[in-house]
DNA sequence: ATGAAAGCGCTAACAT
DNA sequence: ATGTTAGCGCTTTCAT
């Protein structure tokens, strides 16, 4: 009949192999104490019978996991899917098989993600982008190592991986006072992650080139359509002849819709007008005039996390805050000012 | 001391509560048989304790995981994130708990994932858009309920949910002849999956025009860059007199690589040329010229898929194969023909 | 080098 | 309504 065996076990390939199950446990995980003829009829036995360990009951008697658990706080959101895929790479590199969990952005599904993570009791946990306050995230640092990417918190019971924001910041308005700009306003992220830390910087950065006069912000958000309103709004108040010279948008989907604003409005980029982006999202290198933006090292952002949870996993018992830099990536949108008032 | 205890089992709510372990157990799945008393000192205990159930075990023990495990073959693909977002969303519905693992688009790395996936003996596995071999799949399928979304799959072992490619090549082509078009010719998804079908479709609905004397198909891919280049090899083709009054594109990336090189080249679209793309993917609204596309319902195919595993764990024994119906979005990128030849 | 036996934390009959 | 008793499939002393 079409019936579906009930899954080989270890017992089924001792069995099978003529030997007892402590020894295959042994062999399975490739113990030096094995005779290699034993070795043999055991792998063949595995082979011959599809045997796959359950890691269910390997979990629970070794207490211990090769699992990683990953929450990522919103999949559509890029930039969490570059991270993930330099953590899975490095975990794979490893032997650690990564889980990952959504949140969908927000607290309750974050903290729902979360205790599914620690139900599975994973060797650790990297939360990327959390939103979740942070006692609960220090409440769960305490059971299994943790690392937090892309948030800084300051606790020693838990790791960190983020980007010099401040930096990334700098970086952009630099590039822009080079080419010549004086008038840079940014259009910032809002309440978003990040977003006062990269308006912070934009200040700083303006006011050591000694433009802090000029300086000017503008209420953004991390969406194309803030980025859009935001720029709507900037032509309604202080009209088109009276624009700055260039835009320092807090992050390139905002940049997107700013783009998008502007072509509408018939203005010209970089000709007229100069923007440039942050995050150096996969969106920016596929626009008809590429994004210049500030670049993150994502994939070595993930890479970062499982090492800290190796570190941890290891016996460090002290807080590993790391910072990684940002660099420029000077494509289509950014010239030096044209006619327009600069 | 600084000390991570050994986080608290059943038998300790149950030494806490005053109760045994197994009417713990009864109580903490919301059976009906437990009096209100013991329910409100167990919920009590629990409490105190901040139990959280091994999964490990629970699994073990009941042979039955409330798991769904997820392959992504490519979380970088916005389709796949939407289709997870559906199939979370619905799972949540149901109390049962995704786990998502990853296969960066290839087999090597989809066949550990698939082998991570198992080894964790989840209630039921969805495989969205496998680049796996059927066998691979199959044999998994004998194993655990599963369901292969954007894949058609020839077994009565296993579900699936997919689109009707050719009703979507329909709808595009439909809309371009409305328009007044003529001349259409399709920049093809290459060897993608779902490319062939999106091919034949647009040729069958060109000859049910009586068009099919004007059918051409350009080579290309599901990447900006694949678009890119059948749209340079096109103009250095025919030329830019020649060109035909539409393009089909067969995914939304690489109608944006269209439309990049159609800009270098100053084509206006849609004055001079129509382009409309297929998916419905996040970049297509965030154009400046935002592109009509042929939409596919992503989350709707989670939820569906959802269904099809909790049908096969209620005993469906019978392959279930749904396939959903796109439908049409119109944006900015086509219009009736203009002076061009159409 | 190999085996016997005792759990890991939970569920599931079967009692009462 | 509640407790007792076996396991689930694996790892891990501790023997030999």
């Amino acid at each position: 009949m079409e019936q579906v065996d009930r899954p080989p076990t270890l017992e089924d390939v001792a069995r099978e192999a003529g030997v007892s199950r402590a020894l295959v446990s042994l062999a399975l995980r490739g113990s030096t104490r094995v005779s290699a003829s034993s070795r043999d009829r055991i792998q063949d036995a595995v082979a011959r019978l599809g045997y796959r360990p359950n890691l269910n009951a390997r979990n629970l008697a070794a207490h211990l996991s090769g699992i990683l658990g990953v929450l990522v706080s919103d999949l559509h959101n890029p930039f969490f899917a570059e991270v993930v895929d330099g953590l899975s790479a490095e975990a794979a590199a490893h032997g650690l098989h990564v889980i990952l969990a959504t949140g969908h952005a927000n607290q309750a599904g974050e903290r729902a993600a979360l205790e599914t993570l620690l139900s599975l009791r994973p060797a650790g946990i990297a939360l990327t982008g959390p939103v979740l306050d942070s006692a609960t995230i220090e409440r769960a640092a305490a059971q299994v190592p943790l690392v937090v990417v892309n948030r800084l918190l300051r606790s020693d019971r838990l790791d960190s991986v983020t980007i010099d924001e401040y930096a990334g910041s700098a970086l952009a308005v630099d590039h822009l006072v080079e080419l010549g700009h004086r008038r840079i306003t940014h259009v910032d992220g809002g309440a978003g992650a990040g977003a006062a830390s990269r308006r912070t910087g934009y200040l700083r950065a303006m006011r050591r080139h000694g433009l802090g006069d000029l300086a000017a912000v503008v209420r953004g958000g991390f969406t194309e359509s803030a980025g859009w309103d935001a720029t709507d709004r900037l032509l309604r108040t202080v009209g088109r002849r009276d624009l700055p010279g260039a835009l320092f948008v807090a992050n390139d989907y905002s940049a997107v819709g700013v783009l998008a604003r502007l072509g509408g409005a018939g203005i010209e980029v970089p000709g007229e007008l100069s923007v440039i982006g942050f995050d150096d999202a996969h969106v920016a290198g596929m626009l008809s005039t590429q994004l210049t933006t500030v670049h993150q090292p994502k994939q070595a952002m993930g890479r970062l996390a499982v090492a800290a949870l190796r570190g941890r996993q290891a016996g460090r018992a002290t807080a590993q805050r790391q910072v990684v830099a940002p660099s420029l990536v000077v494509r289509g949108t950014t010239a030096a000012p044209g006619q327009a008032l600069s």
